[in-house]
DNA sequence: GTAATATAAAACCACTTGGTATAATATTAC
DNA sequence: GTAATATTATACCAAGTGGTTTTATATTAC
């Protein structure tokens, strides 16, 4: 039945709401650009932006709930790194309708030819 | 000074925000398959879901706002259709980093080799 | 041991979000 | 004109989000 047969896709659905949502935060993405020159704790993360560490640290609680980044506890530190693998998944959403969109685009120019030829 | 320095910054996080968080929604992310198929209607593209038309407007709305949606109104139906350009955004936000994280990602496997192998 | 440090947890608050039901607006059909 | 249709607007609600302050927990330094 159709329940079973869909429950993959809800699980990618779940990822992906995850996924889009942590980028979907100014701090998240820029946290992310600093770990994408190297690995940081907490703190260092933290102390660029203006706001208070459990406020920092609940952004990175959303990046690691995303899968965008893993923790290593060493001691009393926190080392937190990159991990790109799952913006593969959000570059494998892109690709995967960018056909249709090229396509859409092309016969939207079409369309938008024999009409009123706005700023499209 | 700064303040002007990063204006456009801001107003391309803005943009940012708002692409992300709308794509972060299973429901929209839906419609955008739908109109990659074909420019639908407001209602043609609420009918698929388990929601009140109001409720698929607002989300329409959403995607019309983050850029991804362009609205034509033709007497009383509102013809709407996908606006690819947007998605650039997102790619170009992807291959900007990838960069950066394909490295990141070597230097954390030689990172992971001299410590616990977990599945990374 | 005590004190300092790095971090999370809990409780709280204002704002946003995703939904509802109902009302309003504009267009088409009769 | 009136009635039906397609859609938005408004008011509301529950849950989620992004922030705070305060408290707790481990670890390191002394």
């Amino acid at each position: 039945m159709k329940g079973t047969a869909t429950r993959g896709k809800v699980k990618r659905d779940e990822r992906l709401d995850r996924l889009f949502r942590a980028l979907g935060d100014r701090t998240r993405r820029s946290m992310l650009r600093r770990l994408a020159r190297a690995p940081a704790t907490v703190g260092e993360l933290a102390e660029p932006f203006d706001m208070t560490l459990p406020a920092a640290s609940k952004h990175l609680r959303v990046l690691e709930r995303a899968g965008l980044v893993n923790r290593r506890i060493d001691g009393r530190v926190h080392r937190c790194s990159l991990d790109s693998r799952q913006l593969g998944e959000v570059r494998r959403w892109l690709d995967h309708y960018q056909r249709f969109w090229d396509e859409t685009l092309a016969s939207l120019a079409r369309h938008v030819a024999d009409d009123a030829g706005d700023d499209s």
